[in-house]
This record gives structure tokens, C-alpha cells and sequence, in this order.
DNA sequence: CGTTATCACTTAACATGTTAATCAGATTTC
DNA sequence: GAAATCTGATTAACATGTTAAGTGATAACG
């Protein structure tokens, strides 16, 4: 619903059933938060179906992945590398267990670590996927431009960069006596 | 997901607690996806204390902020506007209705639609909320450049367009009697 | 002009995002 | 070495994302 129906010709009104006030609408459609947000549902509009014929969603799919390139990892170390918080990832790993795609078994060390990895029935959905995943991300290369693509994650990465330079401002600011 | 294979540096070791398998993490780590996700997630994150702080969740503030450039506006239009999905703005509207931050009547012409206004106590709190706001934007604008902001904008908006082009032929291939 | 199809939401059901609280295992402190 | 503290992981509670089903109103059709 929140797609995008017409390419957009410009749109003089802002719209059936819309009384403008004044200022622009496109100007807060334009932020940079929304341009990511559209980008972003843009390309994993073409992910979705394929992880959904085989019954993932687009986070069990990161786990997955993740899990594929190394042997085990404890869970704190995944939530990093795939991205997601601590509580999300707690109840995925439940459901992934509950599905046999992967064994988790707590850490020799400290028991209070669990170390996890992905099982041979997880690895074989994982190889079931990847073709028309691999597919896709091939397309959308394609079709964008192999360099411009190269660049554009070289712009965001800096843009994290930068960004997590801020944080540290704010922390300081905020606790000066730490 | 399915990655691109730069020829990176190769990594030693993933971090405490992992044990490698062969395939680079980081292949993973630099997918696309990732990379929009974890810069929109860097910028979110500088906005999302002051919301707080004021009680509005990410997504109101979308759709009050979207409200202060109309009038009024259907609930379909709004939902393309702030770039929501339909269930999750009926769900928002009903609470920021109840906090009287909205109003919303009927269509007169057809009973079907909604129409919705930002209310004097909502337009209150945007402006108390905005110069924060504001100032954060202009922070993020100053440390990347507002000539690289303007570019990163340009290629994401690029990239959209390019896979809504993608989509289309999906749904040729999958509906060709349609 | 009644039947059917379509439309604009809204609800429902399940998965995840986000913050706070909890809980057991490890560290530190005195 | 027991109490206090810290840490990794989970649970809780609420908000949103996502798809499917439901509901009432309108339009299309015969």
C-alpha cells in the first residue's frame, strides 16, 4: 500500500482528496531517512518472494547467511555482524531451533554465552536459496550499474562513519564526568 | 545478500568466539540491504532520543509532519505520502486520534475514505518538536556535506527507480494473460 | 435494479523493532 | 570468599512491518 503506484510524474496537487496548505509536501518526502527507507523497500521488494517460497523471512535469511561463513559464533557476536538486537535475534534463534536449521549449545568458558550454528538441514535450505538470490542481486547490479553501485556503498558507508561520530559528541556531552 | 565478490582483505579472525568456516563474513556484511540498513539505522538513531522525549514514535512523527503540509488528506494519499503500509496506519491513527493530535471525518462523497487533519494540539507539538529536529538534520548535513547529501540522494532515488522498473517486468513475466 | 465486482479501509495474525526488566553466571570488591 | 557489581542472554511490553481476511460502500454489469 505505501508503494509506489505511478513513476511519479511530477505532480503539480498533492492529490485526490488533498487540501495543500502551504508547504511543500515533497520537501519532508525528500528527507534523508525516507530516501533510505524507499531505497531500502525497494530492493528488498525484490528479495521477499523468493525467501517467502521457501518459508524465511528477510531476518531469518540474514542469520542464515551469516551463519554459513563461519563454523559457530556466540550469539552476541552474531547479533552484530547480522544486524539485529539482542531481543530479536533471541527469538528467531528459538524458532530456528524449533526448525532444526541450526544447534546452539552453551559455550565451555562461561556458561552464561551460548555459541551457535547453522545445521546440515539449514545449510541445504540455505543452497536452496541462494541461486535466485544470487539471481536478484545480479539483476539489480545490472541494472544500476556495477561501479555506481560500488560507489553508492562507499557514500553510505561514510555516512555511517560520520555519523557514529556524533554519537561520541553526544555521549560527552551528555556525561562529561564519566 | 547474495553478495559481490571484492577481492577484500582477507580477515584473520570474525571476532571472539567465532570460528571461521572459509567464506569472508564481510561478503555478507556489504550486501546492499545491509548497507542501507545500517546507514538509515546511523541517522535514525540521532532522531530518535528527541522523538522520544516528546512521546512520538518514529512513524507519528511521519504522519504529523507529513499532516503540516496539508490541510487535509485521504488516508490512501497519506499512507503513500509517509510511506506506510495500510494496517500500520490505521493502527497509528486510531492512537494519535485518541491523544486528539489528529482529526479525522468522512469523505462526503464517498463513505468509503477518510479524511484526516493534523489538529491545533498536534501542530503544537511538531512545533515544539521541529527546531530539535531541525537542528539535528542540519548537524548530519554539516559533517557529510550538503553536496555529497544532495548526490547520496540523487543515486538512491536512481536506484528506486531502476528496480520499480524491475518490478514490472516480474509481473509480466508471472500474469502474461492479465 | 439487483447481482457482482471493486474499492477504501480495518482487523487479524504473526514476525520483528525497541526499550526496560529479569535472571543466571562471571568479576570485582572489601 | 560472601556481597555487590557487571555481563550475556532472555523475557516482557508495546509499536510497527507484512500478508491475508473481513466489512461496508461504491461502481460495473446484465
Amino acid at each position: 500500500m505505501a508503494g509506489q503506484k505511478s513513476p511519479d510524474g511530477p505532480r503539480q496537487s498533492a492529490g485526490a482528496g488533498t487540501e495543500t496548505r502551504g508547504l511543500p509536501i515533497r520537501e519532508f518526502s525528500r528527507s534523508l531517512p525516507m530516501s533510505l527507507l524507499r531505497a531500502r523497500e525497494a530492493v528488498m521488494r525484490q528479495f521477499r518472494p523468493s525467501l517467502r517460497n521457501h518459508g524465511l523471512t528477510e531476518q531469518q535469511w540474514r542469520i542464515l547467511r551469516a551463519l554459513t561463513a563461519v563454523d559457530s559464533i556466540e550469539v552476541t557476536e552474531l547479533a552484530r555482524v547480522a544486524f539485529l538486537l539482542g531481543p530479536s535475534l533471541s527469538r528467531i534463534l528459538r524458532d530456528l531451533e524449533a526448525r532444526n536449521l541450526i544447534e546452539r549449545r552453551p559455550a565451555k568458558a562461561d556458561l552464561r554465552r551460548a555459541v551457535v550454528s547453522i545445521s546440515p538441514r539449514g545449510l541445504k535450505l540455505i543452497e536452496a536459496v541462494a541461486p535466485s538470490s544470487e539471481a536478484i542481486y545480479a539483476e539489480i547490479t545490472s541494472r544500476y550499474g556495477a561501479r555506481k553501485l560500488a560507489e553508492l556503498q562507499q557514500m553510505l558507508g561514510e555516512l555511517e562513519r560520520r555519523l557514529a561520530a556524533m554519537e561520541i559528541a553526544d555521549e560527552a556531552a551528555a556525561e562529561p564526568g564519566e
